[in-house]
DNA sequence: TATGGTTGGCGCAGAAGTGAGCTAATAGGG
DNA sequence: CCCTATTAGCTCACTTCTGCGCCAACCATA
């Protein structure tokens, strides 16, 4: 164990403790929503991000998907940082550093009991986890604003109303279906297929270009 | 102090120790430099970004500043967090989350002694430096790609060329003066006064609008 | 004081992007 | 089996954007 000139470790400086913070988000009655609970312990009954400490030897996304199985009984897909919330007084068990994180899955993976609040029209949340919500929430927007479905929320193959309408749930506003459609087929490759059995002239299905 | 239900307070648990390392860039030469150091004590002699491990009580951005102040002597101005390297063998002293920082300043509040390497021609830097620097790199050249002089480097006043080298500095590529132009005049008001004692037909002054 | 060199910045033609409307293609009902 | 409702997706007129070229305004020099 390495020690410094004075002999101590690093763990004999008092340092502050880190935890992680998930905004776990769907999208459920075409509006993007976020996964809450009600916390046992401290702050009992607030409802709050599912978070955890961060274990000596545990990475940020490892501790992040812990979060979501113990908290919310979820598998979560790819834990992406948003940032460090670093208020000294955000916590008033000692001094915690909270490192927020966002993950966008699809509704199915998700138990009927999980409580899901939209991003837009959501009740206060406890601790800095309303500005947590914030930072997921435009981190999506701007991802699915650069590529056709970063999440991989549509199947293998989709059509072009099914992936405007994703987006429209994501973003939480109406687009242009023209320019729209422009822009997503420079990324979008046709797989030859059409959806039937809807009403009205087929459409075409599409998958993610490689 | 807080103690859960089995006696214990925060710090009892085992938690990674924290540091921070800043990317301190500057304009010099029409292109984008980062300081480094030499580092003293662990791994001495291997060029790194200034860092320190962050105190139980003190902000990010306040360890960032220390960190500035203590290798280099510089004043730092706002330090923005980039993300959270968190790779377990990242330091072999032991368990060490870095929070990399990217602070963006004028070159004559640096030191003539300070080491500057540009980023896009740099030699290899010790631990993750370098994807410090690249992520740094690209946070404030994405930036400058929606603001006019978000870090406020050039003065209370200045023409559409001065901004556009500053621009082509930061960037490292050259752009189109129309479009340029075009686009940076309505985030700007100008002052009405001009640049005199150039080469040239007069440029107007411009300021940030407000 | 005139003249040439140099840089600022505007105008205009062509390119690119946008959105409304029209045609195509299917399901379902009479 | 035909007709209608409905949705997909193309076409075309219009708007916006881009970049070249030209004129303007100043300094330096003769």
């Amino acid at each position: 164990m390495w020690r410094d000139e004075t002999g101590r470790s690093l763990a004999d400086y008092p340092h502050p403790s880190v935890a992680v913070d998930v905004a776990l988000l769907t999208v459920v009655d075409g509006a993007l929503q976020v996964a809450v609970h009600r916390r046992a312990g401290h702050a009992a009954g607030e409802l709050a991000l599912p978070g955890t400490f961060v274990r000596i030897d545990e990475t940020l996304a490892a501790a992040a998907l812990r979060a979501l199985r113990e908290h919310i009984g979820v598998t979560g897909r790819s834990p992406e940082q948003l940032r460090v919330f670093d208020d000294p007084d955000r916590d008033d068990r000692g001094r915690v550093l909270a490192i927020a994180h966002v993950d966008l899955v699809p509704r199915d993976v998700l138990d009927d009991d999980v409580g899901l609040v939209a991003v837009d029209r959501r009740p206060r949340l406890t601790f800095d986890h309303d500005a947590m919500v914030a930072a997921a929430a435009e981190h999506v927007r701007a991802r699915y604003r650069r590529d056709p479905d970063p999440a991989g929320l549509l199947g293998a193959a989709f059509t072009l109303a099914e992936l405007q309408g994703l987006h429209e749930a994501v973003l939480g506003a109406p687009l242009p279906k023209d320019t729209f459609r422009r822009h997503v087929l420079a990324d979008l490759e046709p797989t030859g297929g059409v959806r039937t059995g809807t009403v009205g002239k087929p459409a075409r299905l599409y998958r993610r270009a490689g």
